[in-house]
DNA sequence: GTCACGTATGAAAGATATTTTCGGCTCGGT
DNA sequence: ACCGAGCCGAAAATATCTTTCATACGTGAC
């Protein structure tokens, strides 16, 4: 009878209405570890490590081949956003399909401290895009379009975001003032909490954090949730602190760090992107009143450039 | 007893000893429907139809989908070579996923007005895997090389950047204070030629700016140059006059802009992977002091991070 | 150190999905 | 019209997945 349709619990675990991922697999697999226990980081790891081999198996033999049991298997597969296991085996499935016919395995080591500099351009390079398509693959367009909506009609929006995330906080509000909207970004936590008192229903907070966890970022968004703005988290940890306060959450990508590749590298493209989606969407909701204000604010920067040599 | 016979002969004549298909499906759907009853012609038709949305059907949906039975079903992927309903789902599965993929060329075309927030992020990401993939390629690791030797035993390291290039600037720095050098970033343009001032030789003046036109930038590193620091100018266009006082001249790729795409976004995509080869390269050379001033960083901020929720 | 608490974990029961069995049915030939 | 060969689907049998529940583990308090 219904049993074709399955009643799918916005998957109760965890994120909000999450639907099911096709190759954000992988992505997925990184920014969900650091909040899985012990063994389902096992099974994780074999299920990222060897996406073919996995979908080959019942969950019986993943359990045995990482040592745990089937409840475990089950559990990690709805922490990755799945109803069950059997969904993410057909996703396992789909993604071997797609390494298989795409692109070989490129280069995966660190950065070492001898490596010449052109290997160092080369590995940064290839490591900044896969986050990109990590990020592109994991984002949730529907949150997106929600945070799009509410950002483009807002009153006013005001970003918070300390050290790396202050960067990004800036540049969105750099693009934003660029289409003439009211935008302000925060650094300084007092100031923050201060400016965030004044907000009420119908503006935005946006929250910019890598760790999810940053209390001088969280203190704002808290406090603008609840005077009753539309708040937004951008993080790459879908289950952390803010995510309490945020109406709408952007995950960014979570790629692994080394000593001399520190997160906050791969943190910043991710965010970068996301933001710039932020941006793309709200461009285009208010093209009337921001292509014009784009034109102008070229014109006017125009007089600050001399002639070429 | 004769039938089963039979069937097995017929999987082994539409291919022999071959391993279950991944991609090959629809020409094996094509190639054995004629020797397939009616009822299995159906679920053929209505697999190679729809690959996505069966993959998502149990052997009953399917079943009833196509108005005939479960055996049905499965005596249908039997003859399409496999052992059974759930590895044809996976193969599905797998097939669906390639087709979602190879259509992504698709996406060369601009960010249009209308174009959905999906089609956005997709365009946005591999716009800029594109600029990375881009800069990687045109920088020139002679410069680059020179430019890390003279930031490496700098005493000192300013940089200059004005609205988004500012940003990136700030980033720079942000990175090279975490590794112990004393390094400054300056947007006001009065500032920083007052403080190019004070420069002189072995220290480092970096100048940041897309157009390299931007005299707010060149005056700061022209002062520096005079004064006889070493300078270098990361910038889009290598035969601006920015270049005319910078030693080493690191190049930035330029792409195509678009009225919801601004420039700034590409090229700051572009300046921070020069930038961020730029730190690594530094962070090498001085890996001595580097590696604990990074450790004691991440440490000193442990502390503004609340634990999870 | 030890105690209490909360959490993680796996064994087994319970629910679904897949496969097999088996008897009815259709359809072509005579 | 009759006969038989093979197609077909309902339902039983099996495999697989999911849930429940009791235990063990780790963690922090005292």
């Amino acid at each position: 009878m219904t049993q074709e349709v399955k009643e799918i619990f916005g998957s109760a675990s965890g994120g909000p209405g999450t639907p099911p991922a096709p190759a954000a697999l992988a992505a997925k697999v990184r920014t969900l570890t650091p909040s899985m226990t012990r063994s389902m980081q096992r099974v994780a790891e074999a299920v990222a490590g060897d996406p073919a081999g996995c979908a080959a198996l019942t969950v019986t033999g993943l359990a045995e081949l990482t040592g745990t049991s089937e409840a475990t298997v089950v559990r990690t597969a709805r922490i990755l956003g799945y109803p069950g296991y059997r969904d993410l085996r057909l996703a396992l499935a789909g993604l071997a399909a797609q390494q298989q016919s795409g692109r070989a395995p490129a280069i995966t080591t660190d950065i070492a401290v001898d490596d010449p500099i052109a290997d160092v351009v080369a590995k940064l390079a290839y490591d900044e895009q896969q986050t990109l398509a990590d990020t592109a693959a994991g984002l949730d367009t529907v949150q997106l379009a929600a945070a799009v909506a509410a950002a483009a009609t807002a009153r006013r929006i005001d970003v918070y975001g300390v050290g790396a995330s202050g960067l990004v906080a800036q540049d969105l509000v750099q693009k934003l003032l660029r289409i003439g909207l009211i935008a302000h970004a925060h650094s300084d936590p007092h100031l923050a909490v201060t400016n965030a008192v004044q907000l009420k229903a119908g503006d935005v907070a946006i929250a910019i954090t890598h760790s999810g966890a940053t209390g001088d970022v969280i203190e704002p968004l808290r406090v603008a949730f609840e005077r009753g703005a539309t708040t937004v988290a951008i993080t790459g940890r879908p289950d952390s602190s803010v995510t309490q306060y945020a109406d709408h959450v952007l995950t960014t990508s979570t790629a692994r760090e080394s000593e001399l590749r520190p997160a906050a590298m791969s943190s910043r493209t991710s965010q970068l992107l996301v933001v710039d989606c932020l941006f793309v969407g709200v461009a285009q909701r208010t093209y009337e009143t921001a292509a014009p204000a784009l034109a102008s604010s070229y014109e006017a920067l125009a007089h600050r450039h001399r002639g070429r040599t």
